[in-house]
DNA sequence: ATAATAATTGAACAATCGTTCAAATGATGA
DNA sequence: TCATCATTTGAACGATTGTTCAATTATTAT
């Protein structure tokens, strides 16, 4: 599987080694790969998108996206984990905000590149 | 499912209202997790990253990958569908190439994310 | 034509994913 | 304490995903 499977690539293998060197580490890479999949995710992503917006509860969250509470709790849990989102207790509610300035920057360009062939 | 849950909401249906405006159409945030989606695999930002340097052919992505040359081949056409790459043809060789700066961009977002918590 | 090579393709498989449903927390007020 | 409410959690389910393997296409050289 890792092992050169065509003449031509022993032709390039100077070309591998050089690029080689100067690639992130296969940890840097997956995680980097973990960070899209969790945008990668139409509630998800629309999650983030609103909280762009402003700190909402898990009820007004799941009304916005027309999505059961028990999909919106398991999705937030994951934005969580990713750090992309907070969150603060108000009694019996649960307001979630944007972790940091990631997010915006992140959709941003997103954005910019699917309304660049949408138009 | 699109009703609302609870009686915490009905007090915010304005705050749900007036978000709901300004959100883009369910197709465009469809369209956005899908295109993080195709950086949401390993293989395929590897290839992305890759692809940052240089110009390169099937076999020399498949030896820097260290997958196999189908995988790679099943991999770059998810990522030719999303126009993320193109591709040029020299003989029985084929060589792909990013197809605009919007990759640049999103993998730069998404490090500065991730070396922020991990230093 | 035939053989060889680079890449693509389709089917099949296990693995992962997102939702639903029901049950469980945790907080509040009666 | 009990009932209620907002949210979380775990198990289960079907759906989607990425790889492998074998077969195929397209190109070149003999």
């Amino acid at each position: 599987m890792n092992t050169p499977q065509c003449d031509y690539l022993h032709a390039h293998q100077d070309v591998v080694d050089r690029i080689q060197k100067r690639l992130p580490s296969q940890e840097r890479l997956y995680d980097l790969a973990e960070l899209y999949k969790v945008f990668g995710d139409s509630t998800r992503v629309s999650l983030l998108y609103v909280l762009l917006e402003e700190e909402l509860c898990v009820c007004d969250l799941a009304a916005l996206l027309g999505v059961s509470i028990s999909a919106v709790s398991h999705q937030l849990r994951i934005l969580k984990q990713a750090r992309l989102v907070k969150f603060r207790k108000e009694g019996k509610t649960v307001f979630y905000s944007l972790a940091d300035d990631h997010v915006r920057d992140i959709i941003g360009e997103g954005m910019e590149h699917i309304e660049e062939e949408k138009g």
